[in-house]
DNA sequence: CATGTGCTTTCCCTTTACGTAAACTTACTG
DNA sequence: CAGTAAGTTTACGTAAAGGGAAAGCACATG
């Protein structure tokens, strides 16, 4: 039987629906990141949810500042987790915490930065004043 | 009369102190962000405290994820400010504000990404916990 | 049926932030 | 004085993440 209608997407309004270009879509294909999509019959690149999850997830990972070739390691662990469970796990998990010590130091970083610019930013602000009130 | 005697160093023992290459001190001379640095009478390069903590402070924005040709708009208009305060200081505290902005929404991403990533490490961890008690 | 729109692949181009090698000085050191 | 370590400039190379153009299908539409 025919498989629920699933909604797809082509990849033109997908782009425009990220906010990213087409190029982009075949890019991360062509490094792996995505796996080979499904075509139409036409030839015609056709997404579902799963895979719309996909490419937000790498965004978002993308924005935090992971590389693409960071990811593609990251996602190939998680390929071989899913052929043997018990023995992979354990390293997802060491991955995992990795990404959040990493994290977390770069949140800290931004915090004591943000600091820095304030302050800067009222010392400034401080010498206008005094100089207006002059 | 002589300045009183200024601790300077040399590209090569400044690179290794800041855990960088001398080309990249040499670079970021190069395109600007370091102005030309005095030389010694032989025509090597010397840094003193000043020029130090400018490239820490390079570093430490790069780390940010602002990128060299961002620094250098940056650079400008700090440097106009240096010529007439009155007008162009608004415009530094508008960029400032903007940059503090910016860093609040990647501290927001940074800290929804890793809500993110701990959820997926517990859920992972649960799994591996109730299959080792059947 | 011509035309337009959106897709395809292939291929070379671009920017950023340096790496690296070549060829040459300067300065110390045995 | 020969050697070596550290500096210099010039210039070409590189990895990452796409951009953009060319040439060709597929499908809708006046």
């Amino acid at each position: 039987m025919p498989k629920p209608q699933e909604p797809l997407i082509q990849i033109g309004k997908l782009a425009k629906q990220l906010g990213i270009t087409t190029r982009t879509i075949r890019y991360y294909e062509e490094i792996g990141l995505m796996g080979p999509s499904k075509r139409s019959s036409g030839g015609a690149r056709s997404y579902n949810r799963d895979d719309v999850l996909r490419i937000k997830f790498i965004l978002k990972l993308k924005e935090l500042g992971i590389s693409l070739k960071e990811m593609l390691t990251l996602a190939d662990t998680f390929d071989t987790y899913n052929q043997n469970f018990d023995t992979i796990t354990p390293r997802v998990l060491e991955i995992l915490d990795l990404h959040i010590g990493k994290v977390d130091d770069k949140i800290a970083n931004l915090s004591s930065l943000r600091d820095d610019i304030v302050n800067y930013r009222s010392r400034i602000a401080e010498l206008l004043q005094s100089q207006s009130s002059e």
